[in-house]
RNA sequence: CGGGGCGUGGCGCAGUUGGUAGCGCGCUGCGUUUGGGACGCAGAGGUCGCCGGUUCGAGUCCGGCCGCCCCGACCA
């Protein structure tokens, strides 16, 4: 593409209110444009670089003989699955599709309100083999982003799901890892050892007088006890504004918080939010400030997290105001609708499977990954109907390329790894002569009539404006022609992540920049 | 949900005790320049987020609304 024809210009500043370098350097290098926040618009050169994502992902899920869809809505691929296949046959199968998808909640690096999301699907009969599907699927995707330089982690999420994560200052996320035996989670899906104290012999329940002591830290201070040997009480709300609204108590050891993502798995809830002083009094019956399960409703819907099973003669609430218990036992003095894991892991936590202490740290997430069962069905070798097994990774690339532009950048500008870039090569001619001209003009035409993209700015601009806006958008080769370069014997290269300027002979250009090009060689 | 900040040409910003809006960059034209965002001269471009109020007069003061940014927040 000639400069000189090129829409979109470089901005000499960012605007302001950009949250992430990245998304700044998109715009100062002419990619992207944010109209209202959390739209973007791309330009040309953002086009191409977003369309090179795609390209390789495409290209990766070659080795699967996968094939590409359009599916206009995620409830359809279970109907068109169960009239497209009927047999064993017909199975495996691998479609991918890249498409638009409103979202809500910010997980990413950047808030969007839509996104480009790249999807594969692998169609499987059973779970061993959708999960070996999805394992390869997994490999593919953590070579992707290999080379687009993001050092992505793969991260347990809810059951049957994982996060493509990127370990980042700014992400939104958290994710917990065990160094000792490299485990990764969602931090809010995270099993957690609860380090359990020891058991002693249960004391006679009994009631103790607790004036203003509405938290957890007062109760401690005026009793005098560790938050360990309490017994905290949460209200939430499940539903809320649906017809499956219900108030549940949450119980939990003191020192411990609760995870809203393993709260609203356990119930099914879809969201989940504090309950109201009036909820709290009249669906549970329970005194706020006060509160434990002694005393309330009996059809109150009370979960109990699994710490509760290394209590003994802990301190909860008596449901009366200024009123707690000391010495209260479970079951022996209440009952419990279900006991289950919901509290929130923590650093420090022990981890579950071997004697590390989990870490964590905070995550953008770029893209995820999911098995489920459909509806739809196929016959197996021996007539019975089997359900088919669906694995889905979804890649969001609008926070690939933002995330591309955040790592790797310098204070110039974007610097594309190489196999990413929107373009491989950059020519500039500058101070314009004849000779240049023809010289740049002749290796523009060269190089993409050997299939090459390249970029080619004949602007009539100053050196200096030049040299800017090609670090700005960081195409990794850049080649200089100007009566300077064909004075020192050819063409000046130099690659956008190092400093050193060599001169290429006219005569070797062509074949020695086509190597490096079809090669993707590295520099130097 | 609470607290704080912001909203002024395309972008970044200034605007004092209320007096009819300015700077840098960018843009247009002409000329001089041509290896790291060049220089001179001459220009274009704004219902100051929206609505209402006070006033002879509001970017500025008051009230309401909208939008954005940052921080905080339910854990009994």
């Amino acid at each position: 593409m000639r400069l000189s024809q090129h829409f979109g210009r470089t901005l000499r500043e960012a605007p302001a209110d950009v949250p992430i370098a990245g998304a700044a350097w998109l715009m100062r290098a002419g990619m992207i444009r944010a109209s209202t926040p959390g739209v973007w618009s791309y330009l040309p050169l953002g086009e191409m670089a977003i369309n090179r994502l795609e390209t390789l992902l495409s290209e990766e899920l070659e080795s699967f003989a996968a094939e590409e869809v359009d599916l206009h809505e995620e409830a359809s691929l279970d109907g068109l699955v169960d009239r497209e296949v009927e047999s064993y046959k017909d199975l495996p199968r691998t479609l991918f599709q890249t498409r638009r998808e409103g979202i809500s909640d910010n997980n990413g690096l950047i808030a969007l309100r839509e996104q480009r999301v790249h999807q594969s699907l692998s169609l499987q009969m059973g779970n061993d083999h959708c999960r070996d599907a999805v394992q390869q699927l997994h490999h593919l995707h953590l070579a992707f982003f290999a080379q687009c330089g993001l050092p992505v982690l793969i991260v347990n999420a809810e059951t049957g799901a994982t996060t493509f994560a990127l370990p980042h200052p700014q992400g939104h996320e958290q994710i917990a890892h065990c160094p000792e035996c490299g485990i990764l989670s969602m931090l809010n899906t995270a099993a957690f050892d609860r380090g359990q104290p020891a058991s002693e012999p249960a004391r006679p329940l009994e009631k103790v007088a607790t004036p203003d002591c509405k938290t957890i830290a007062d109760l401690c201070a005026f009793l005098g006890v560790e938050a360990q040997q309490t017994l905290k009480a949460v209200f939430v709300t499940l539903d809320a504004g649906e017809a499956t609204e219900q108030t549940a108590l949450v119980m939990l050891r003191g020192d411990l918080d609760v995870s809203d993502e393993k709260v609203k798995a356990i119930t099914g809830a879809g969201t989940m939010q504090p309950a109201t002083e009036a909820e709290i009094r009249e669906r549970i019956g329970a005194t706020p400030g006060y509160a434990s399960p002694i005393g309330i409703r009996e059809d109150a819907l009370v979960i109990v997290d699994e710490s509760i099973h290394g209590m003994a003669n802990f301190v909860t609430g008596a449901n009366e105001a200024d009123v707690h218990y000391r010495n209260a036992n479970y079951p022996r003095d209440f009952a419990a609708g279900m006991v289950v894991d919901i509290a929130l892991a923590y650093p420090g936590a022990g981890c579950l499977r071997c004697d590390g202490v989990l870490m964590v740290e905070p995550a953008a997430i770029l893209g995820r990954t999911t098995m489920k069962t459909l509806k739809a069905t196929y016959l197996d070798a021996s007539g019975t109907e089997q359900p088919v097994i669906v694995g889905s990774t979804q890649i969001a690339l609008d926070q690939v390329v933002c995330a591309i532009a955040d790592l790797h950048h310098d204070e110039h500008g974007i610097v594309w790894p190489e196999p990413v870039a929107p373009y491989p090569v950059h020519i500039v001619c500058i101070a314009k002569s004849n000779e240049a001209v023809r010289a740049a003009d002749g290796l523009y035409e060269e190089l993409r009539g050997a299939g090459f993209l390249v970029l080619y700015d004949d602007r009539n601009l100053s050196p200096g404006v030049m040299f800017a806006d090609a670090d700005l958008i960081g195409i990794p080769l850049r080649i200089t022609i100007s009566p300077r370069s064909l004075e020192n014997g050819g063409y000046e290269i130099k690659w956008r992540q190092q400093d050193e300027r060599t001169i290429l002979p006219v005569a070797d250009a062509f074949s020695v920049i086509g190597v490096w090009l079809a090669r993707g060689l590295p520099p130097g």
